[in-house]
DNA sequence: AATGAATGAGACTTCATTCAT
DNA sequence: CATGAATGAAGTCTCATTCAT
């Protein structure tokens, strides 16, 4: 229960939190692409209009960034980590602590804790998928950061309710992939369809609706 | 059910099978345009490197579409239209028709349609949402083509399953949303876990637990 | 005596003469080139200002050469071979024959023949001595050519007027080297002061001079 | 024979050693500075790396040194002189006493003390020949400097040796023009040839033709 | 219809130089 | 004196688009 950080997480989880380290203008620049890229996408953004909406000369940033695309690396690679980091960190363990009685309590707790922390960045979210399908390398780290790290520490508890009888026995990447899926098709339903002007988008309801479809959908089967 | 196609229907599905009346070098130019497309997306790919890759020169290209977007959209529209054929085109209404007694049988048949036709135009499907987002003309079609034109069609038949009590008392738009979303989730992971090398992806085994999982999910709530 | 031109050679030959398979533009932004090089030092010149001498658009120097230092190596190859030309191409090699019965004879052929090309490539020359210390790529294709080729043909000549007793007995290497050091250094005074306003430079003198001290340097030393 | 060095030369001589007066800092800016502009071209050269090389600040350059330009210049000028120092300084002129009997002995003598000056300072060369066609300033200085100066003094010494009847009868430029050209291509080659790796030069051999080369080049025309 | 040379706007990036600390 | 962050002009190069052939 107690997985260890290991120590190279620990300077990747500094670098996520750097941002104490960096100067006024280094901020506004990583502000200004955050906002830029996730407008337009990477490929269709200019330095030029990063550095003006950053109120920067356009040198600035190649003095903080080697290139455009290292621009993008350093504000993904923090994103990354800052997602997982209820996975990583022990102050954030809260979270996952294993004592929840029931799969779906820990469901709600861990959906609510990351559905706020989506909302209140989705552009780097957004930059995210859409950036990880052009840069290999990007999705490399992902997949060792993400998928790894993280299946590393939802695996036990996953299992301790697959044991306990209360969810239904599947691998547990299945049971992993499907509540992701669900969870995303709600954010992403939520940002395109409730943004819009006449919508009615009844946030609770569609919530509770979702995990609870996800429960009954992870029923064990032969429940009967 | 004899749902009329309105006659601006029947313009955009002729245009998506107009690939009749292209010319040889028009269907190399749309073939290369969608591999660029999907390798590197919109924004970062070249017509210089459509043209080579169709072996036509550049100004062809420009003579069959006005612009780089236009190419796009000529591509993008017909790829909605053909995701939705089965929903709008008589010939291809079988799969949907109501007659199913049970919604798992429909449901099955409906997903089986569709993720075969997915991984037979996987670039298409890639190209359309990486683009979405970043052309709001595209998204308006989007909207009007499939979130409307499918949603007419496959509320009455979710409307009776709801009716027969046999799925959940959710809006029709909710139970369609947590559907594709887990259907989205299949697909994608299929592809990319799908594709690594040394990953076991037990297809058959994954496609089962995502639709058991979508039927007990949507199993009505207050079953006991 | 009819050394054959190996295949390779045979294609570099073309590629120094291929200026008619030039377009219009490109001889004039080659022309450009070549003088802005000149004047200016490759790393001191701006593909802007060649395109402006050239009246073209600056997109269309990159048209025809990849890059900036793709322009300078299709200058400074083909200017390496017209250089050797005589010590290559059949045509020319009247120059060389071995029928000239004293050494002088031959040397003054060669100089006046070679004399007359610096002095009509002033600025290939300049370019070449130039750029030659700071690109390794360059350098080695100029030890190719230039170095064995051009040995190559030299040496039987010279080591027959060696055998026959009338030039000292060095190693043909050095014999070159202290030859082309002396008219190297003879065309750069010539251009560096005769092209000053005050200076009197008798050419008819001055090179009367050089081919005699050539030619007493060389005698055979043990003469008396 | 006791050539006055006139005031401002002086000044100039000073410059040249004033590397006492320099801070340690200003000496690591002038050796990194020698070093890149000898591997890259002045043009080519960046101050930052200049900078990196020296372990300063890029400011600090600046401080120093007003302009880049500055900096080449405060480094080309020092070394003029020092290339010249035999001809001008009093302490220096024991190599040019003009008792030598013959003007062998005296070659010699110069030769052998200017040539291991040159390999002791082959960067400062190189910046110095490839830089002075790009700098009218400079080449001004260096006509000022090394001909007039250089001229003033050697004159003499070889008009003595022209009337001791040792020498041909050229005008005294022509002479020394002959010399430099022969010198300074044993110096190239002896760099170039020399460094690599499988050659053998024979610098004994190599050096000894050159001298009588030149001995036997200058000897007296009617000598029979 | 097809070509591909030509264009010029604009992309990313470098760099000498300045200046507040 | 020294620093190094900041600048913005200028550099190289790309690219969608046009047009004469």
């Amino acid at each position: 229960m107690d997985a260890r950080v290991e120590p190279w997480m620990d300077e990747l989880l500094q670098l996520s939190f750097e941002s104490d380290r960096m100067t006024e203008k280094q901020k506004r620049i990583v502000k200004a692409a955050i906002e830029v890229f996730a407008e337009k996408g990477f490929a269709a953004s200019s330095t030029s209009e990063i550095a003006q909406r950053a109120k920067v000369a356009e040198g600035t940033i190649f003095r903080h960034y080697k290139t455009k695309k290292d621009l993008l690396f350093k504000i993904a690679t923090p994103a990354m980590i800052k997602m997982l980091a209820p996975f990583l960190l022990r102050e954030f363990r809260g979270v996952l602590k294993t004592d929840y009685e029931r799969f779906d309590q820990f469901l709600r707790a861990l959906i609510e804790n990351r559905i706020e922390f989506l909302e209140q960045n989705m552009s780097l979210f957004k930059i995210l998928v859409q950036e990880l399908p052009f840069h290999p390398d990007l999705r490399e780290q992902f997949q060792q950061i993400v998928l790894q790290q993280v299946m590393a520490r939802v695996d036990p508890i996953v299992s301790k309710f697959k044991a306990a009888g209360q969810i239904v026995d599947l691998p547990v990447a299945t049971i992993v992939r499907l509540c992701v899926s669900v969870v995303m098709g709600y954010v992403l339903a939520r940002t395109f369809i409730g943004q819009q002007s006449g919508s009615r988008w009844n946030d609770e309801l569609e919530r509770e609706a979702t995990i609870e479809f996800i429960m009954k959908g992870l029923a064990p089967s032969g429940r009967a």
